[in-house]
DNA sequence: CATTTCCAGACCGTACACTATGTGTCAAGA
DNA sequence: TCTTGACACATAGTGTACGGTCTGGAAATG
């Protein structure tokens, strides 16, 4: 299932830019410049991206088959819908994948892994949600290091693909304060865990972590939504 | 995610035909029409269905990222490569998935779906694995009526699509008359458990039964590579 | 106001030209 | 004579252009 361009996510994949089509709507996507349900005409997007209408139908063509894309016969292609129901469905897959991720990576964990997840936190911290964008990217490092060298791509990709539809969705909306400080406290619990080498504890905070991060999105959303339909909610 | 024409699954799937051109590649990998890491040529394949290369580029490229098939720039597309690790990568995420469907399941099961459960149990045990093909699609059907129906679609397509990759790759390979008996006892255990009501004694049953299959097909895919390398093993 | 007709916009399939890759041949040198 | 290197060619992937066809909405008509 690793392949050459699509699944390689080198340690800055956040922040380099893409080179394929394919990673550029992708990219376009989930940086939320194209909003969930937006029409995705083929001639506007070549127009975009100078090329033909060839290559971007198929790389929407592959970006239908990750989910990032629905397509109706004769009727051209959206970005995926994002509902609560959406966000809701991942947040249940990750709730049973990430733990057993942690667990193994308790098993292997060295002091320079715990240093390098340390240090992110400390970013984290210092950048203070300060920017949504930027914290995203610190986040995503920080549970990077703890699933990235995992001996199971499959597990890995998959959390990665449902990670950056996660961040895509929650750019659009505020991180309460109550969140913020329960994401830095679920983070240092993670690390206590990880150094004290309890596996079910590790796996115990990541749930509650992915489960909480879950609820608040969907939280989000439903006040987004309340609030009336607006561009950008927030 | 879900969509028109790649993720609907009628209850008859398994032996309807295709109608678009994705369908056919797809379903003509499932079968094993192709072999795994067998080259997919678009000239060949415009031929053989009959059609230009522009619609095959494009169902390629979907089914590329769905992961049946693997493409380097410039050098054309495989089916994907299946291993060992590759059938252990899939069936680690399905214990850890289908158990958490299967709890569900005995939350709403009716006394309907029972009979139906058994009436598909009795079809396999009829059919007492006379053809691999044959029972594939039984044991499929069985499972498909405790998944299809869970409201977390993402998960059930995970499920379907995980599925489909094992059926393609277990068709290759004799199943033993161990696993036999351990198939039909754990089927008739999770009816059981389900009837009972007893939501961890199914969830038990099911990931039992899912690392089972797991390690049987690992353990006749070794088989066949030690018994020498050929086309069609068994 | 309902229904039909018409048309613009956009998708889909076909054909073709360009380019990259790998292989086979041939010749020069050891 | 064998090896090695370069070159040429066949194969096949990639990008561009274009015409057919479907869809949805606007306009016209009863």
């Amino acid at each position: 299932m690793t392949d050459t361009d699509t699944t390689i996510r080198p340690a800055d994949a956040v922040i380099e830019q893409p080179d394929s089509i394919y990673e550029s709507i992708r990219e376009d996507i989930i940086s939320g410049r194209f909003e969930p349900s937006a029409r995705l005409k083929v001639a506007d997007l070549a127009d975009r991206y100078g090329t033909s209408t060839n290559p971007i139908r198929e790389a929407l063509q592959q970006l239908r088959g990750e989910g990032f894309v629905v397509m109706e016969a004769n009727r051209g292609a959206r970005v995926v819908a994002i509902d609560e129901d959406f966000v809701r469905d991942i947040i249940e897959i990750e709730v049973l994948i990430e733990p057993a991720l942690t667990r193994w990576f308790v098993s292997i964990v060295t002091d320079a892994d715990i240093a390098e997840l340390e240090a992110a936190q400390m970013e984290i911290e210092a950048h203070n949600f300060s920017d949504p964008k930027r914290h995203g990217e610190l986040d995503t490092r920080f549970h990077q290091l703890i699933y990235d060298r995992h001996y199971n791509r499959h597990a890995a990709d998959l959390w990665w693909k449902h990670r950056e539809i996660l961040r895509a969705i929650s750019r659009r909306y505020p991180t309460s304060l109550g969140r913020r400080v329960a994401v830095l406290s679920e983070h240092r619990e993670l690390i206590a865990c990880i150094r004290a080498q309890d596996a079910d504890g590790a796996a115990a905070v990541i749930a509650r972590h992915v489960e909480g991060s879950g609820r608040h999105i969907i939280e989000q959303m439903g006040v987004a939504r309340r609030n009336g339909p607006r561009k950008r909610p927030g």
